[in-house]
DNA sequence: GTTCCTGCAAAAGCTTTGCAGAAGA
DNA sequence: TCTTCTGCAAAGCTTTTGCAGGAAC
């Protein structure tokens, strides 16, 4: 983990982007919360040592952090954002019992068509849903 | 199109769901405009025809059609939900200069990977973003 | 007559905006 | 010092909820 948060810190410097502790609070967060969490996830977690942090210096900070290609947005469900660091080629599995997301492999660069040949992509996301492993041992148990 | 909204009011018979005329009109114009209208592009264009309608009964309309599995959810931009009626598989880009959503033939059985063979996979949502040809072209007029 | 729809108003969430004071370079 | 961040309060949007009147069966 510490590795990654490396990176990134420098990848900010590069862009000319002030580590506040805030900044720094929400990218660890990010690092060793694999989670997914929405907003209010990483307020209060982090408002915990924090004690007057505001919510709006969290949607700053994401912001600044998708804008800078560190972040970006799992829009999974209406009304429900996410986010996550940017890693390598993944799709998301969310359980529609438990709420978990679940990453998975995948390679998106074989997810090709035709029909596209003239626009320009820059951005693939594979969503599933369902039903996960766990709540479908527990439906098994009480049917 | 005729086709379409038939086998859909159909469909709405069979669940024992009525069709009022406000359902009806919802119905007809997502199988008329495939453009994956937000709530408000429905309610606009609907009201000039029934003046006291009300954003609300759209709301109720979409979720029971949602319910009844003739409509789905189109979730690619955080807050800016979006519908359409459910047909064979495809998937979604975006142009993130235009807005437009276009839909391109894509087959999601191949779309499968061993990680996930222990959970129950039910809805497949593919989304691209970038630029369309439309768009692409008007930036090369316009460098 | 009973059930279900519809529209209105209000409330609830989530996100953005404006600004003054604080912190960082 | 000068720039940029931060937190607060307020505003803006979208969506949901409760309820009374009305339509459908």
């Amino acid at each position: 983990m510490k590795h990654l948060y490396d990176f990134l810190t420098d990848k900010l410097k590069k862009q000319n982007i002030r580590l506040s502790s805030r900044r720094l609070k929400v990218l660890e967060y990010l690092c060793q919360n694999s989670n997914h969490p929405t907003v209010d996830q990483i307020y209060v977690s982090i408002q915990q040592k924090v004690p007057n942090l505001s919510r709006t210096t969290i949607y700053n900070t994401l912001h600044i952090l998708i804008k800078a290609g560190l972040v970006r947005v799992i829009a999974i469900e209406d009304h429900e954002t996410r986010y996550e660091i940017v890693t390598k080629d993944h799709g998301h599995f969310k359980c529609e019992k438990c709420g978990t997301i679940f990453d998975f492999k995948l390679d998106l660069a074989t997810l090709v068509t035709e029909e596209l040949i003239n626009f320009q992509i820059t951005d693939k996301n594979v969503y599933f849903k369902g039903i996960c492993p766990n709540c479908l041992a527990t439906a098994e148990d009480h049917p």
